[in-house]
DNA sequence: TTGTGTATACTTGTATACTAGTATTGCACA
DNA sequence: TGTGCAATACTAGTATACAAGTATACACAA
């Protein structure tokens, strides 16, 4: 169904720079520490230097960007108590989701997960770690629906996606996807056995694979982060 | 202790700006719907609109405003659904704090949240509001010391600030400085007795308090919020 | 060869002007 | 008196130029 044109938003070039440059930051294309400057940007876009500015601005804001007067702009060094905070919130809220789940999950979202579970294992079959991943979040969206949180699942990407991109350094998935698929299935059998615990000590065990990993880069690749 | 000049953050008219307007906007002195526009505020503090749109950019990436091409800026109405996610990751993660704090918490962290019930009490007999809602901030902020989680109070009195500047529409405290108190009261008994379950219990009725008063806030401020 | 000082090139912050889209107001006609 | 259309005034987006602070490079002296 086409969008109401009222409720259309026009693409500014401040969006294009905006879009640009937040994925080459999150891919990291471009690397913590990395210097930019808006001449250098606008000369890139064709454009002047304001729509530029106003996409520093954005990307300073969702602290992607660090941006001092009379400086070169840096693309910002990872922050380990933003992390340790977004684990924290990502823990928190996704194990009272499934709280919620336990006490109000229907046959339709246990037979949802069971196929995600399935997909998952063609996705691992295929050796499709990008399939895999996508599914991932999939999976994650539906354990939101299940515990009545829709809402809560943009929370729960956020704080992934922070993570996920850290994880690109290691150029390998912080668990082999056997691994997350075990979990998922534990998860998805906990919740059909309705027991909290278990499924609180599953999806616990789940989110903390990534502490390890998290360390490792952070030996690995101090200088991308401050101190 | 005078800071290093180097870590000294040069203010600009942008930040100027920002806080006059995220002052104004949280206070409620500008309601939401109001319509302001970049030349009306860089007439009003002398300067050009660069460092006006500035600000803007900046009040629009944290929901404040409103900011479409060629149509006057609004400061943005109340959105159920991010009140609503507001809310449930304070619960989350507050309920968290304190299952760690039930674990963790020292014969230090007692007596310091005792000692700030003594101050909650005066604040109290004093009918000071304003110092009874400091005190609730440190009282919170001593939480997450007792719960290991120091890092956390950013995310707690983030999304508390959010809804205190709901409850600036009723004009009245949410729920009476007795009811606080008492909550607290509980909290720190159970926190005390290493009574995980009831301690749960307490902070979910605690924070739960608030839910009848934005609905009540909801109906009778209808036009303050998007639908 | 090393250290210091100065000049230049780099950067962002801000001012001003122009463009294009949207809203409001006023006038004309039925 | 009501409606429709056109004109005007309003708005944000963008371009360009200037100012001021910082970094780097080069030259000179010890």
């Amino acid at each position: 169904m086409a969008p109401s044109l009222a409720n259309v938003q026009r693409r500014t070039n401040a969006d294009d720079v905006f879009d640009f440059l937040h994925d080459r930051i999150v891919s990291l294309k471009l690397l913590p520490g990395t210097r930019i400057s808006e001449v250098e940007i606008a000369r890139q876009f064709g454009v002047s230097r304001q729509p530029v500015r106003e996409a520093f601005i954005r990307l300073a804001n969702i602290d992607l960007l660090l941006v001092r007067p009379q400086r070169a702009t840096e693309i910002r060094r990872f922050s380990s108590e933003k992390i340790k905070r977004s684990r924290f919130i990502r823990m928190a809220v996704e194990c009272e989701i499934l709280r919620r789940a336990c006490r109000n999950a229907t046959s339709l979202h246990h037979r949802r997960l069971n196929r995600d579970l399935e997909s998952q294992s063609r996705a691992i079959r295929n050796r499709d770690v990008k399939r895999f991943h996508a599914l991932d979040y999939d999976f994650h969206r539906h354990l939101c629906d299940a515990g009545d949180s829709a809402y809560m699942f943009s929370t729960i990407a956020e704080n992934k996606a922070l993570v996920d991109r850290l994880c690109v350094l290691s150029l390998a998935e912080p668990a082999a996807m056997d691994e997350l698929y075990d979990d998922h299935r534990r998860i998805v059998d906990e919740l059909e056995n309705r027991d909290e615990a278990s499924l609180i000590a599953a999806i616990t065990e789940h989110l903390s694979r990534l502490d390890s990993v998290i360390a490792g880069i952070r030996k690995s690749h101090a200088d991308f982060f401050e101190d």
